[in-house]
DNA sequence: TCTTTACAAAAGCTATGGTTTTGTCCAATC
DNA sequence: GATTGGACAAAACCATAGCTTTTGTAAAGA
């Protein structure tokens, strides 16, 4: 069991195996026509099951957005997972796998983008979850960087080695929904810091 | 004169000294009641000019808006630069002293938080600008820390440099919009990654 | 230079009524 | 035990119409 679906077992939420499918039929219903245009209705048709079942596995609707961007961070820390796994000795070439695979993953991510590039009404109401309303997103992002790092027994105290996940887990969303460069060149960048400051 | 307003006069729109005074009356009405309730004719009225007067000096609404953010980023790019002015030879104290400036300004403007916490309708029109569409901000900014970085002539490649700055300029507006400690921890934190990163 | 006035197109508001959606409850069912 | 379907009130949304405001541009005047 990675740390991802580990993550998931803690929740309040946790539900049971519809729950992934119809968070999924969301993510789908969104990139195709917005949020907006996604109800409960039109959700539980898409899984074919009933309107109830949605409330039960989700909650309401704001509980199904919040749903579907922690859906969607998962596959993202999946990405970090794996590059930690591929790089089980080599701390800068893992920070350099994960920060790339991320952006990648984010480059092709139409339910992100469906996201970033909404300006109208409703549609819009997803973008504070990972903008300016993330902190639940920034700490699970921040508290699987550090599980993964931690086995790497680097000499810090522990606010320094928070500051440094908080700060790489911050400029790492940044360029997801605002990248400047390509995946690889903004990789080889935050590496850079990072070596820097984790072998000074 | 400042670096911020060298910024402003390389502009398209300089315009006249009206200019200043119709922006900070935006800002003003957009904290007051909302980037919705600003019209032209209010905004006018509230500088006692007139309309066209407003469309002279500004132009259409989405350059409002524009104008509006980039004037607030002047107000704290002038604390970066205040900062920067008083540790002329200790570039980590300017860091610091920049970052916590910043913060602190964040934690009281209520311009940022009339943006960051507008949730309905056309209210949420300025939140891309500093998040999602922060392209025109970022570079900004990155040029202001970029020049007053430079006389420390430290001894980098040009994209070592770039990555110093494009990774400080991301972090703190991440924690413009989304402060996780003090101005005061998280400068400190900040800091300590700059140290790291410039004087290894 | 700034203001006034004018103008068309677009967007917004008001009010109405009808429809959809939300969220919850519960009895029935597999 | 989980899922379903039906029922339900409250809220949100939609369509229509007419009215008002707002936008953005233009030209003439102080």
């Amino acid at each position: 069991m990675n740390v991802v679906t580990m993550a998931d077992s803690t929740d309040v939420a946790a539900g049971g195996p519809q729950r992934e499918r119809i968070i999924a039929a969301a993510a789908a219903l969104t990139t195709r026509s917005g949020w907006a245009s996604v109800t409960m209705s039109r959700l539980a048709d898409e899984v074919g099951v009933s309107r109830q079942t949605v409330y039960n596995e989700i909650g309401t609707k704001p509980a199904l957005a919040k749903a579907m961007v922690h859906d969607e961070l998962g596959r993202f820390l999946s990405v970090v997972d794996k590059a930690f796994d591929e790089h089980p000795d080599d701390l800068i070439a893992a920070i350099t796998a994960a920060v790339r695979g991320v952006l990648e993953l984010a480059e092709g991510n139409t339910l992100l983008h469906a996201i970033v590039s909404a300006t109208h009404g409703a549609d819009t109401e997803l973008l504070p979850l990972i903008t300016t309303h993330a902190e639940s997103l920034l700490s699970t992002a921040k508290a699987v960087v550090a599980d993964r790092m931690r086995p790497f027994r680097l000499s810090f105290t522990a606010w320094e080695f928070d500051a440094a996940i908080d700060t790489v887990v911050r400029v790492v969303l940044s360029h997801v929904m605002q990248p400047s460069g390509s995946p690889e060149e903004t990789a080889a960048d935050i590496a850079w810091i990072a070596r820097r400051v984790l072998f000074p």
